[in-house]
DNA sequence: AATATAATTCAATAATTATTGAAATATAGA
DNA sequence: TCTATATTTCAATAATTATTGAATTATATT
């Protein structure tokens, strides 16, 4: 019923992790490929390492940083390990910076694209 | 009439000077003693040194780091210097994440504490 | 001018984070 | 099993960021 919250510590962690220019156009590219069903959406780390093309250890760091404080979930097909982004840590995120960082001080024009159509709302 | 926005960079730049907890309880003590007039508002960086209780040096170099990106300001007021919140930039920022990192895909409930009503509207 | 207060800069160092290429692990298919 | 593909781990190193205390700069007061 209610979206995920974070505290000050997991909030730093994530900024952390987005606070990277490859990182925050893995998350970036991994929302263009996304889809709300769980076991859909995504994209396998040598596709995204093509598209950004970096080394794969390189991606593997970033993609571990990301992972380990939820802002990117992992699942293995066949020999590929698909990434997708983690919408709704991203909310939490967003509302701990809105609620808990800016008490509410800060407002924002909510005039944002709105979401795909076939990806839209929750599994 | 339209708020400030950021690219990719920037985003970054900003998205560092909150990853980090001293910097990002710099920035929520600053929003507790924001004002939206122009020359009122903010903190003494003595004040929030006692506050945070760190030395004076260290608080400088993170102070620094939050001014070039524009995350606070700064003024002159007598020996002392106060900082104060830049909420433009932090709205900026959260609109960013929110529809270029995003894509709109991101559902904020912004179910937000309402603004301090003595903090209220644009100057 | 001398003194006190407020803040910043600086140098030294510590700590953390990022990159690279080679080696290792996991899975699939011949 | 052998081979190929996909990914991760590891060690070495580079680069960046954070902390500390001393010195400096700026302002105000006497």
């Amino acid at each position: 019923m209610f979206g995920m919250t974070v505290n000050e510590d997991q909030s730093v962690a994530m900024l952390s992790a987005l606070a990277q220019q490859t990182r925050l156009q893995i998350f970036k590219t991994l929302v263009a490929a996304h889809a709300e069903v769980p076991e859909e959406g995504g994209l396998a780390a040598g596709a995204l390492a093509r598209t950004l093309d970096i080394a794969p250890s390189r991606l593997s760091f970033h993609l571990k940083e990301m992972l380990w404080n939820g802002l990117v979930t992992s699942r293995r097909a066949g020999r590929s390990v698909i990434y997708k982004a983690n919408l709704n840590a991203m909310s939490a995120l967003i509302s701990y910076l809105l609620e808990d960082c800016c008490a509410g001080a800060c407002d924002v024009s909510v005039n944002a694209a709105q979401p795909h159509p076939t990806t839209r709302s929750e599994g």
